[in-house]
DNA sequence: TACCCAATTGACCAACCTGGTCAACTACAT
DNA sequence: ATGTAGTTGACCAGGTTGGTCAATTGGGTA
């Protein structure tokens, strides 16, 4: 039962999600420290557990609202309608490199959840994240426009390769830009050789 | 001082190393627990405070081994001496491959040393680590064939751009075989892919 | 056999941290 | 002045941590 919490003002709100976050996203669920949290917020320890009944309960929420986050910000862009399979693959990276770098937490958390396994917590976790996957995967081969490709292409196949191999290449950017340069914000240097990348794939892949 | 150490039996000093390699892999080095160590060695707690005088010393004496145990397998692979550098590229990623399925406690060991943050041990890991990404890059680059690119393509870029995402789409297919089927060794479904792949390149780039 | 010395044990320690509780206090509306 | 909802933080028992050290074992030597 989280409706003391919800009733509270939004600012008080956010800060202790925020203080979560960013502990759970640290040191992942068992180790991440309910002292730590209400230091974080500012609050003091009874508050938290007069609003969240235990830890399982305060993670479980955050759980759900940030994954909620990211669905309403990720998938209400107009990236995702640009026609052309490739252009659009394209996109959809430099979106979610430019999400990444503007809510690394957020990220953060979901991946400790993902990796995380001592815990009993991970059966918990409803398929949420997972369905986020299919989804966004979903929305690739949405109302795409096939007619471009040769015949003799298998589209599926080619497709998800190119999708793999730019993951993997925006992960390895991302990595390079946590760890050196952290101010700017458009990728534009980095996501140049795609474009390069891009236009090779589609003299290969298109008549 | 390690000394006393290296002069047990080989079977034993394996034993410990393991168990304390499995144990940080796991958990980093914080959290790593040297009960469980003990434990897993099927030591005393007193014997291991005899051969290393405190934990650091003994992650530290680890990571020193380990990265030796990488350097001489990883880099005694005729597979750099491979002359076209895509083919090679590729050789070096199915053998990094190999490499995470064959020792995967290794490299979640560096990962969890190279993530860590919480730590002063951090600082204390000398350049090491740095090095071999820095010699393992050189070595890309050590007498590739360069009468067959076009004049006018940056070689150096191209080359750099697909190592990158080649790396990325090994770690997505490491990904994915790690959380799937534990029981194949080759990859070579996954990596049939990239052939076409580097097919693809080399009547891009190549004259 | 008696002795020595190195290898090995594991009970023990103080320090620390954990999630969670609850009696008490505050602020404010009636 | 009274009631009530919001808020505090000292306190708890339980657990884990890295590290110590007196005691035991076992093999070699004389």
């Amino acid at each position: 039962m989280t409706s003391k919490f919800l009733n509270i003002d939004e600012e008080k709100q956010q800060r202790i999600l925020n203080a979560a976050l960013n502990e759970f996203a640290q040191k992942g669920y068992d180790h991440a420290s309910t002292n730590a949290i209400v230091k974080l917020a500012g609050i003091s320890k009874g508050l938290l557990f007069h609003y969240f009944n235990n830890k399982k309960e305060l993670y479980l929420f955050l759980h759900k609202h940030f994954i909620d986050v990211l669905q309403n910000e990720f998938f209400n862009e107009e990236r995702f309608a640009e026609p052309d399979v490739f252009e659009r693959l394209k996109n959809i990276m430099i979106l979610k490199s430019q999400m990444m770098k503007k809510y690394p937490e957020i990220f953060n958390f979901f991946i400790s959840a993902y990796t995380e396994t001592s815990s009993d917590i991970k059966n918990e976790l409803d398929d949420s994240h997972h369905e986020l996957m299919q989804s966004s995967y979903a929305k690739i081969f949405e109302n795409i426009d096939t007619t471009m490709f040769k015949e003799n292409i298998d589209m599926k196949r080619a497709i998800q390769i190119v999708f793999w191999t730019l993951e993997g290449y925006s992960n390895q950017v991302m990595e390079k830009v946590k760890h050196t340069n952290q101010s700017d914000n458009d990728f534009s240097a980095e996501f140049a050789e795609v474009d390069l990348y891009i236009q090779m794939l589609k003299t290969a892949f298109y008549q």
